[in-house]
DNA sequence: GTCGTTCTGTACATGATGCCCAGGAGAGCG
DNA sequence: CGCTCTCCTGGGCATCATGTACAGAACGAC
């Protein structure tokens, strides 16, 4: 370990290099890709490899290798947005609520004072519905907004960012948009 | 494609039954794991769990598994929503406007007409300055509004979910929000 | 110049993978 | 009731990747 490093809290941000970014990359796009077959498409020994692998996930640049599951897939193809306002001194209740709800997949405390932007599915639209009356259907939200998501034209990706972060020219190729 | 709306296959969308639940959730516990010991892990032989696993693959449940980078530690630990209201006939220009910043992880259109949602990130909240610059700097965009993440109570996660599509009960145990 | 770090190339034992097959249990259908 | 189809089981096999280790070389820092 080279911890000369100490960032309490927020990031700790070792940049990463070219060689990280490319690492990164090539398993952003190819999942199934092993150490060996990287470090031979990187050009580099399977060492070199394996010991910048273990560092990104060291480092807590890379936080695992979760599958990625549409929810789509398994019978909820409706997203939505939802803005909840909530009461004074209610949002640990408001948070341990929204926990409990499986179709809450992620839940953000965003600025003004008591917002919350929480991501929906739902089976259906009319199942969005019933999806929303449980989430509001509580004492401290005082108010919500909820925006159906209609087309994703950008899916998550972080390979641009990584491309960025590590110092490496944007994507050129036809197909700029993955990972 | 848009990620989230069901493919065209229609008739896909098999309901996943309480194997395929375990799996997952197994899966998206301890990506490392492999095959033979998730088999173990499961009670089945393993051609069982590497048919399940070749099932949910073929079907979409599973898109990937792509590493899961955390951008606050590659340099980006700021992270924002911005809602964008989009002149009429200018979705396609906007989409690929977005689609060349790095620092947009994902976006939406939502409903109301020509409105959009996108996740941003930038290294701190002076640089989202420039981001946000950079992102509504178009002629499409008419109205912008950001807000700021400041905590992400519940992170992405898919465990509660994929066990009330596979019909298992929720979570009950003490960390009852992973994945 | 010398030290410290990183990368290289190689080696080895272990274990997982991909693939195959015969048999058995269960569900649906005629 | 008996049949067939599907799925799961348990085993085997060859190949391949993994984890780990080590000595030497290249590079930059002091």
């Amino acid at each position: 370990m080279t911890g000369t490093q100490t960032p309490a809290g927020a990031g700790a941000a070792p940049a990463i290099d070219a060689l990280d970014g490319r690492l990164l990359e090539l398993l952003a796009r190819e999942p199934r890709i092993g150490v060996l077959e990287a470090s031979r498409r990187l050009g580099v020994a399977r060492g070199t490899a394996q010991a910048r692998l273990d560092r990104l996930r060291a480092g807590g640049v890379i936080r695992g290798f979760g599958p990625d599951v549409d929810p789509a897939a398994i019978g909820y193809p409706v997203t939505a947005f939802a803005t909840l306002e909530i009461r004074q001194g209610q949002g640990e209740q408001v948070r341990r609520h929204l926990r409990e709800v499986p179709e809450v997949l992620e839940l953000h405390t965003i600025t003004g004072q008591g917002d919350m932007l929480c991501r929906l599915v739902a089976r259906s639209n009319a199942d969005l519905q019933r999806v929303i009356d449980r989430v509001v259907g509580f004492e401290g939200i005082v108010r919500s907004a909820t925006a159906i998501v209609m087309e994703n034209p950008v899916p998550f990706r972080i390979v641009p960012l990584v491309r960025q972060a590590a110092g490496l020219a944007p994507e050129t190729g036809p197909a700029a948009a993955e990972g």
